[in-house]
DNA sequence: GCGAATCTTTGCGGCGGATCAAAGCGCTGC
DNA sequence: GCAGCGCTTTGATCCGCCGCAAAGATTCGC
């Protein structure tokens, strides 16, 4: 699973989406292929937004902090998604950090190179806006959230949403796919590790869910939205 | 300042920037002009996607409602700004209301006009990804607000960015040149008309504004930016 | 100019969730 | 196997902000 899969992967993305078989064998030869392994950071905020990035395999985490320290999780980034935005966008920096939550695959494109593909492929231009969009929707979603719903609401959304993009499914429920901590959730969720754990204890207890160390199994996704979904 | 103010709108925004006066000429004479009076809507939540609007004159409010009713504001829409980004991408609905909050004039674009300019001008796609990045990096800037900030630093960060997409100077001070209601700003930061009259007559106290029924100004800038950027 | 509607102010009580503190648990490395 | 570190749990306390209630301003319609 070499070039194969590395344009599978290319073209299994919206951005690349109609591309046609030639442009993706010349972009597949400009583009830089890079292995993580679980903590690697693949750009800094603040950073010269330079290369934007494909997964091919694995997960990253794109946070942002502020200027006292805390920090915030913007998003966690599957196969076939981007991490980078700003390149596309044509700004100067990176806005936000990113970092492999595990042994993960990467393909790099230059500012460059998605530029003149844009400019030479109107689809592929209209492609990144559908693509942004959706993030914009995402984040308008979230901040609708963060406005009217109480915590509980909020982390169970969370939690069905990363099931729902990263969800493994298991004799014991839906296990979400990589390592997530209290303080993970906490940090999506606009709250504190404390009262993610008193929380998931609470619904542990109700069978909800199952979690320990790091770790996340959704046991009844349907109780739990009705939870999500409940006044509060 | 009818046909010629018209064009000016179009040129002068992040859209169509760099389009040939050709071009402009062409997409003018298929765009459509729209008075508005105070409270008209532009368009609602759930309608079919069909045509985007540039703002010419006034302003118009962007709002999301939820299942049970609680409204939030996503943002304030001005001069040569645009309203209803879902139509770029291409999507089916309007995720969101506009509605105008002054006597306003917008220029409505078809959902088939901008996807032929985009095709055949790969430049204005082009800028279509900033523009939308440019409001995906707001969005993200609100949450970490959201998650981070206590009450009074989101309002005060709110009133500040309002001073400055639609400040006026006046001898009083930076006053926001539209309609603003304590309820207004509570669907902008998350909290209750409560909690923002109370914070508001704390600052009036202190000179840092001046405001009244619907109407903010803004006396101290330097100081409610410090008060903005304080731990808390 | 009067009344009604809308917006704002302010007091009071309560509670959701933060904060502080300390102890448990489960990996990892040697 | 034991030490040590990072993650999690749980208790106790406190406080920022909400929710409710009622009165005070301001604008608008007739």
């Amino acid at each position: 699973m070499h070039g194969t899969a590395e344009q599978d992967i290319l073209c299994r993305t919206d951005l690349f989406r109609g591309l046609s078989p030639d442009s993706l064998r010349a972009l597949r030869r400009s583009a830089t292929r890079r292995r993580l392994a679980t903590q690697d950071p693949v750009f800094h905020q603040g950073d010269r937004a330079e290369t934007f990035y494909v997964v091919a395999e694995g997960r990253l985490r794109v946070t942002q902090t502020t200027a006292d320290g805390q920090q915030v999780i913007i998003r966690y980034v599957g196969p076939a998604e981007l991490a980078g935005l700003a390149v596309l966008a044509g700004d100067d920096l990176h806005p936000s950090t990113a970092t492999a939550v595990a042994d993960s695959e990467v393909i790099g494109i230059s500012r460059a190179v998605i530029r003149e593909i844009m400019a030479r492929h109107p689809e592929v231009a209209m492609n990144a806006v559908s693509v942004i969009a959706a993030r914009y929707r995402e984040m308008q979603q979230r901040l609708r959230e963060m406005s009217t719903q109480n915590v509980e609401r909020r982390i169970a959304h969370t939690i069905l949403r990363l099931a729902r993009e990263a969800g493994r499914r298991t004799a014991r429920g839906i296990e979400i796919a990589f390592p997530l901590s209290r303080q993970d959730l906490a940090e999506m969720t606009g709250t504190t590790l404390h009262t993610v754990s008193r929380t998931l204890s609470a619904w542990e207890g109700r069978g909800l869910v199952d979690s320990g160390r790091r770790r996340v199994v959704v046991r009844r996704p349907h109780e739990l939205a009705m939870l999500a979904d409940a006044a509060g």
